[in-house]
DNA sequence: ACTAAAATGATAATAGTTATCACTTTAGGA
DNA sequence: TCCTAAAGTGATAACTATTATCATTTTAGT
């Protein structure tokens, strides 16, 4: 990755404002900052500096709601090879919950874990 | 809620089909079962029935990414009335990970957690 | 059957993001 | 230092998933 203005730019402004901001909300704090950097530019650093673990992207890691007709507790896995979602237990995060209500006071209406990863079935198909 | 011909038949392949379909998957299964539903209908009634309960939805509760200069690993939630998002500490779902592998088999690469609901100052906005 | 409320579906619009591509910048030799 | 290939930029167009609009149809209770 070769060095550019812009992409430096980015990152000093996404560390001043540990805000979670979306790609809108950083295109107007560079502005603010006479930092003016194309849309394009500022979606291809964030996806490039994700990428190499430098910050972190926060989304459902999938553009498209999937509907599910189980409506107990349960997580996601979505494999990244085939692009198949499998249920996970509940278990897997017990208190979950509980735990998160009683460290932050916050109301928690709902919560979802989507993991995602390599499915057994495609494991195999790598392997041969 | 009027009862509907077409809701009737995508509740009926959503639950033949637990396969976790995203709303484009869904409208060719219908329209393989000779169900012509238009998309507008389609993702009407998903809506409805995630509302009403009575199936899922599995997203990222938001339409647009963060991004998060913070890589240490942690959760996310998202404030209904405001819209901003705090961190959680990862410590609520300690191993997770681990578990997860451990029931599935899987390899997982990464995961989120988004909770969403109200956060203590908008709750008490609302109280007052 | 009559009617109001609810549902449909074609069309258009929107949001967020990625693709294209001519131009510019970077970085590592000669 | 200058040359060149690789990398980066940004304007424009495109795309995907979804919601809004609205005239028409269906539902369900008198």
């Amino acid at each position: 990755m070769n060095y550019s203005k812009q992409r430096e730019k980015i990152l000093d402004v996404l560390s001043n404002n540990a805000v979670h901001p979306t790609a809108e909300t950083l295109l107007e704090l560079l502005k603010s900052e006479n930092a003016n950097i194309g849309f394009t530019t500022l979606y291809r650093n964030l996806n490039k500096l994700a990428q190499a673990g430098i910050i972190k992207k926060i989304d459902g890691l999938e553009p498209s709601a999937h509907f599910d007709h189980n409506t107990y507790e349960h997580y996601h896995f979505i494999c990244e090879e085939c692009g198949k979602v499998f249920d996970i237990p509940a278990d897997v995060a017990p208190n979950l919950v509980k735990n998160t209500q009683s460290a932050t006071g916050f109301d928690i209406a709902g919560h979802d874990i989507v993991f995602h990863g390599v499915c057994t079935e495609c494991k195999q198909k790598k392997g041969e």
